[in-house]
DNA sequence: GTTGTAATATAACATGGGTTTTGTCAGTCC
DNA sequence: GGACTGACAAAACCCATGTTATATTACAAC
């Protein structure tokens, strides 16, 4: 996420090794420790935590240009799950080479920190999100970002993109129960600010959905790094 | 957090001023780009979001011994606000020293990398709770943590602590009214789980708390860092 | 001690979102 | 075709938490 293309160069230099997987594959539980590290060619993934009793919360959803598992490079053991939400192409990097490469080439070592930076920054507007904001909002702010992020990642029209998740999906990651989050996307499209074809989602009036989910970019961090 | 002492020997050789700042005084406004970066010595501080209509969400606790805004050695803009808890003892690095300070010292940098990893593995943590779990059990959490976390800080015994935030501060960070924390407070002491003597909050039955925050710490990645 | 202020407490009431259940629809496997 | 499955839909009910309002307490300022 982030990079000049000539750090993409640098780092498409590694040692890695290409990999597909299907979806819905765990790429790494909560408590193992992985020896390699990922990075998101095609498809999408997602972080998810759950209680003792089983109930799930999606923390991040990953796109492609992104690494998957920085924390592993650091941090032993993993806090949480990582799953593919699509069918995924991976380029994955052993973690002794990349954290060598971090070392020697502090322009790959900062696109890496932009890249975990910008995650955690997410996570955050996602605490404001679930913790301040009701259904209406919460929903509406979701499919904001999707819509940014998806152009970012060139997946599709911003205004109009395949969702790759079901209803549960989207309920544990917004903290909401599948019933509500359908009560809620049929709202928002009756009121004619999204339409629905399938999974396919087109948003049919961005300033009223944006309104809706008081969506402010900044927390993205698009394109505004410190040189 | 989490650093050797070696680290923190290297780190207090870098250029940096003192600062001694009272309760509730902004270090940080959302949009700022600050030219420094705090390491806190002394005192509590926290980050908090706000949505439009003034709703307000804690999403970190800063604690002694942590960064407060590596975010902002790479990204420009700051997406949220950073406030002090309590009365505050900082020592305050220009970034631009930070920066090269973390090429030029890997195991610094490592430091560093740590720090942010955490935080965000501290993110997902929350957002889990404020997500996925009732009021009772969201409020155990972050007592559990707290006293995890003071007892790292040694800022005082883990089962008893000195908890400088008020309920409508308690509120915010777990997504809650106040009036609703008064409840919940009330109903762990009267249970026997915690006391309560003004603020000072003291665990009077640790696994029954824990068991009903379903804590477990694995998430702040106590002493287990990649060697 | 009086006044002012911030935090805590308590009660009455309202409601957003959860729970449960049952149904429909579209694939896909045989 | 029929059987099976996973996702989406819809309605009825209800509870955890929010809302509003009004004490009460602690403590600082004067």
């Amino acid at each position: 996420m982030a990079m000049s293309a000539d750090d993409r160069a640098q780092i498409a230099a590694l040692p890695f090794k290409m990999r597909t997987i299907d979806a819905s594959t765990y790429m790494l539980r909560e408590g193992q420790r992985p020896t390699r590290c990922a990075f998101i060619l095609d498809g999408l993934a997602y972080r998810q935590k759950l209680t003792p009793n089983g109930e799930r919360e999606i923390v991040s959803i990953l796109m492609p240009g992104e690494f998957v598992d920085l924390q592993n490079l650091f941090l032993d053991e993993s806090d949480h799950d990582i799953q593919a939400l699509t069918r995924l192409t991976l380029a994955e990097v052993p973690i002794l080479a990349l954290r060598q490469f971090i070392e020697a080439c502090p322009a790959a070592g900062q696109a890496l920190w932009i890249d975990a930076l910008v995650e955690a920054s997410i996570h955050r507007e996602w605490l404001l999100n679930v913790g301040r904001r009701n259904a209406r909002s919460r929903l509406a702010h979701l499919l904001c970002e999707f819509s940014v992020r998806f152009k970012k990642s060139t997946l599709g029209d911003a205004m109009a993109y395949e969702l790759p998740m079901t209803q549960e999906q989207l309920g544990d990651a917004l903290g909401l129960t599948p019933v509500h989050v359908n009560r809620v996307l049929k709202s928002l499209e009756n009121d004619g600010l999204i339409a629905r074809k399938k999974r396919q989602v087109s948003v049919t009036d961005w300033p009223r959905l944006r309104d809706a989910a008081e969506f402010n970019e900044r927390y993205l961090h698009l394109g505004q790094i410190r040189s």
